[in-house]
DNA sequence: ATTATCTATAGATCTATAGATAATGC
DNA sequence: ATTATCTATAGATCTATAGATAATGC
């Protein structure tokens, strides 16, 4: 996709076939090195070596290291999570609710396996931006618009109310489903860990909607030894 | 608990009155330093200044800067959770077992809650610790005990077979309890924050036990504010 | 003599800047 | 003239070591 890193570079403005985009190239070489070595373990000579370019390069795109830092998290950080929605059918909602989740998840676990949502894992649980306000707002407003859903279904009759609150129940559904993403869907991850993960994940759903759903459940099963 | 960090120190070995316990002063000032910017992030002069030390004591006490972050490690790394479990009344696991759940729980919330344990949580979620080869082991342990529980309850007629394998209701069951410690109890949380996060971690037990265990429905226990 | 600290310093590396060089676009 | 790269370097900081200094314990 890139330069032509094994033809050597002399001083001097690269002619216009070796051009590319150094500017996102040396934010994805930054990315790949924030996520792995964290941020005062990565340097500019480091970012600029990958791209196999001089160290002095990034002062041309970036102020400062720390732009460097702030210009890849505002390209790969914390995301509306508008794409994973936007590909379940929203009907389903209303009409299957457990159908629905098992969908909806299934579009999020895609989204997180791919390259770069892993390096984003690598990169925030690095640098204490698990704890940073960037992720604690995207995880409030996803956990609201999954708990508006609960209590949609509550009301309508899907979930018992005597469970718990809407935002109870969104906590208890989404948790595990969390958990996995942050400790397994990350860069490092084997291929093997993340298949299992995701199907740990989707055994929780199962197990979720049997345990919740009112209309899921076989009226009374006698425990067999 | 430790020097009179106000008296100015000159060369040559300390007075007796002066003395304490350098190697554990050093450790607990790298524990928090570590925790707070990170491996690469912490020199070897920022832990020696938080003791009130030259740089070069640590070279006294440890062999090089891993070596220091190894020996914190070693003193307060994923522990075997033996502490927290002590403490419940096993009696509780074949007679009521979501009391059991619940007090096993709060036991591990106040494990979970003072500072050393927030500290590491603070140094796992740097240096890439949260995805390394301890805290995988010691989740597999904690999840793999848990799951025998709900095997042990399954079998007991507590919890309907139809559910799920006991792994899958471990998950259901830990994960929005290690998400939430991950992502709130560490030691940057404000109180206000940490007491939010242990409020949804008990609801989550509630509605889980309310929707998994057969006799969950003596409905009135008591109102939860 | 041993131990625990200090000062001084070597050598490496890091961020950032200055100024040179060569291709591009007007 | 502008743009994108290069080389060279300043100044700061980092890890680690060498050797001095003073209290301790035998």
């Amino acid at each position: 996709m890139n330069e032509d890193t094994s033809r050597k570079r002399g001083p001097g403005r690269p002619r216009k076939a070796d051009a590319g985009d150094t500017k996102a190239a040396l934010r994805q070489a930054a990315l790949r090195l924030f996520a792995r070595q964290g941020y005062a373990g990565t340097s500019i000579r480091a970012i600029a070596g990958e791209v196999g370019l001089s160290d002095s390069v990034l002062y041309a795109h970036f102020a400062s290291k720390q732009a460097i830092f702030d210009a890849v998290l505002a390209e790969y950080g914390p995301q509306s999570s508008a794409d994973a929605l936007a590909s379940v059918d929203l009907h389903l909602a209303d009409t299957d609710p457990p159908l629905f989740l098992r969908d909806l998840v299934r579009a999020f676990l895609d989204e997180w396996d791919n390259r770069e949502s892993r390096l984003l894992i690598s990169l925030m649980a690095r640098d204490g931006l698990l704890h940073g306000p960037g992720l604690r707002e995207a995880l409030s407003v996803m956990r609201a618009s999954v708990a508006d859903l609960f209590d949609r279904w509550i009301r309508a009759g899907h979930i018992p109310a005597h469970l718990g609150t809407p935002q109870a129940l969104a906590l208890s559904f989404t948790g595990p489903i969390g958990l996995t993403r942050i400790l397994h869907l990350h860069a490092d991850a084997a291929h093997r860990e993340r298949a299992t993960a995701r199907e740990e994940i989707l055994q929780h759903v199962e197990t979720f909607t049997r345990a919740v759903f009112e209309r899921g459940v076989p009226s009374r099963t006698n425990p067999t030894t």
